[in-house]
DNA sequence: CTTGGAATGTCAACAAGGCTGACATAAAGT
DNA sequence: ACTTTATGTCAGCCTTGTTGACATTCCAAG
């Protein structure tokens, strides 16, 4: 309506841009992430923790060390409520804090073994559904897919993910 | 660990399913998730709404006359999650409840004309943020974006959004 | 050395949106 | 006619997000 994306295609073939083929991606997206987070939920469900706790054990794992601070940026929420769920996992011994060395006000963030081993749990469960999917779909699938989510992420949020990919082995 | 992703690749290059390319397909969901739920948020925010409000109206847009429960399995939400919903939704006269002609149990969902403007505002801004990823990305990755996110999906969740699709003109 | 600002943590109150349980009513089956 | 099933509603609880206020602790600038 406002933007015409359903008029006609120019010259080239433009009909992935139409307003039914967007919406279809957007149910798409819908419809994916449940899956994507189906397996981890059941999973937290046992352990009576919450998709919050799953965020900030996936992260803590990828940057060990890493400060509440910064967690904070990545995960966009408010510190109260970051602070709730690490107040959680470290009284559970999930997650230990510790006061920065050089900068005392800061708290480093580790997992412990037994963080370690819920992670582990999490991770392994919905890596094999990304697996299953990857496998299906192939390479070059998969290569249009990372490149759409990327183009789909606020610029911000992009980078933080290259900071998180670049930081990688 | 458990299923040895990261092992050596065999014959053929799969590369592309390592647990550290899982991963980071995993992170990029995350993130463009948010991109993709930040825009209708914002004017949700606006109108006193939330997600919830969004995607009830997104599927009785998409499928006019649905009965309520059928919006329950499309959403995997409890009826009384929902109700509160769509209570909210009626009272505020964005959408009208018409009870069943034939089975008379049934209430038949539609959205009134303020319902579609509210409807139009958001899918116009999810779609401009879409259609924007969609052209960067172009044809190719598209296709692969999409082939990802079905096979993502649970079965059942599959088979609605095929329902969906092929509900269209 | 003092002070301002930044990082962290805590307490309290509140809202959105999940959930379960209890229940009313209409339709369908026996 | 009575029971069962499907559907929708109401009430109450929980997680996890939000703001606001405030204490603490420390670095760094004046």
């Amino acid at each position: 309506m406002a933007e015409g994306g359903s008029g006609s295609p120019g010259g080239e073939s433009l009909l992935f841009l139409t307003d039914e083929q967007l919406r279809q991606g957007i149910e798409a997206m819908f419809f994916a992430y449940r899956g994507f987070t189906a397996d981890p939920d059941r999973i937290l469900a046992e352990h009576a923790y919450g998709r919050a706790h799953h965020r900030a054990i996936h992260f803590i794992n990828r940057s060990p060390g890493t400060t509440v601070n910064n967690l904070l940026n990545i995960l966009g929420v408010t510190k109260q409520s970051l602070n709730r769920v690490l107040r959680a996992l470290i009284g559970d011994g999930l997650v230990e804090s510790r006061v920065g060395t050089r900068d005392k006000r800061e708290r480093h963030l580790y997992l412990t073994e037994a963080g370690d081993a819920l992670e582990a749990e999490l991770s392994i469960a919905q890596r094999a559904r990304m697996r299953a999917a990857y496998r299906l779909a192939g390479p070059e699938a998969v290569r249009g897919f990372r490149t759409v989510l990327e183009s789909m992420m606020d610029p911000e949020m992009r980078n933080r993910f290259h900071a998180l990919k670049d930081a990688a082995p």
